[in-house]
DNA sequence: ACTTGCCTATCTATCAGTAGGTAGGCAACA
DNA sequence: TGTTGCCTACCTACTGATAGATAGGCAAGT
């Protein structure tokens, strides 16, 4: 047998970056562990080693998706006008870089038909998302924070859904730029 | 054999009514054939002899959804401010009804998976409501009608997905208001 | 040094269930 | 008689999931 550089770190980090990839183009059900396994060239059974159910493993993306979104957005103290503009380039990217959803927009849309397990996670995602912009707005003078932080994620991932919608970036720039203003 | 009241149209129109509730709730792939027949007490064989196949079907629901739409919307010529409060209405009902995802906004998540022909009526029903609301906003002086109308739609969809994730209307309200000011 | 024992990661093979789809029949109706 | 609408019965492909085997690594005990 030929050395071996991959372990079960690499492997099931891979499933995920499959998983996340397939679930943000298709949903939840649009996607299975054959064609997870065929594309890192194993059997699903490996796939079943690594994450006992598919609940399991999609829990296990939306939370490192979250993790690693929340992370991205770093700090919220800086100059509101900045912060903003670097929340809504976080959502952009989605769509920008690789044509796709947000994971947790999409599992949004389907919250009533996934696992309770995923959809805490998503539910989590969004109070996160929330609580990181509605102080910035507050500090920015906003009178209703609150409301604004709702409608800023709202027309960010509807922007998203458009955008991919129509294929064009002018859609989600347009509601972007709309949901910013003071 | 008992009396048969049922006809072709009206089976046809009630698998198209289960087809689509299930679309609204979980998406393209979250729904059978098998699982409308059994709703409707027949045999998913009698569901292909009036959709040949599962794209016709589909794309038979979103070409009624979008028609029902936009019938709904009605004319677009009265006082602007009345037509957008019309306009957020009918996407309010949506979630506010039956807690359901507006089909188009659902299907138009997975656009990158559907089949054409259904992606079509997907794109289809986007540009119907942009062109239905663009007048309107451009009536009320609006500096830049196309751009707002794809923020206020963005907006919308984005709400409605908020809102049911989280479950409660104070998203897609938040993100109406938001979106419908000049 | 060698053996024992457990762990990791994968495999083959298989399961019951369900997917979309098809062929042919039968009864009511125009 | 031909068409409509639904049926029974079936197909192939695929689903998530499980069982059992295997091969290698690591570490403690002798």
């Amino acid at each position: 047998m030929q050395t071996r550089e991959s372990n079960a770190v690499d492997t099931a980090g891979r499933i995920m970056d499959v998983a996340e990839r397939l679930i943000r183009t298709g949903g939840y059900d649009a996607f299975s562990f054959r064609e997870i396994a065929t594309e890192l060239g194993i059997k699903s059974a490996s796939v079943h080693y690594h994450y006992a159910t598919k609940a399991d493993l999609v829990a296990a993306v939306a939370k490192r998706y979250t993790d690693r979104f929340i992370d991205a957005l770093g700090d919220n103290s800086g100059d509101p006008e900045h912060m903003i503009d670097h929340f809504i380039a976080n959502y952009r990217a989605s769509v920008a870089h690789e044509n796709l959803m947000c994971l947790c927009g999409m599992l949004g849309a389907e919250i009533a038909r996934i696992p309770p397990s995923v959809a805490d996670h998503v539910i989590q995602f969004f109070h996160q998302n929330l609580e990181w912009i509605r102080p910035v707005l507050a500090r920015r003078g906003d009178p209703d924070p609150y409301a604004s932080a709702y409608a800023l994620v709202a027309a960010l991932e509807g922007g998203l859904l458009l955008a991919r919608s129509i294929g064009s970036l002018v859609p989600f720039d347009a509601a972007a730029r709309q949901a910013r203003r003071l």
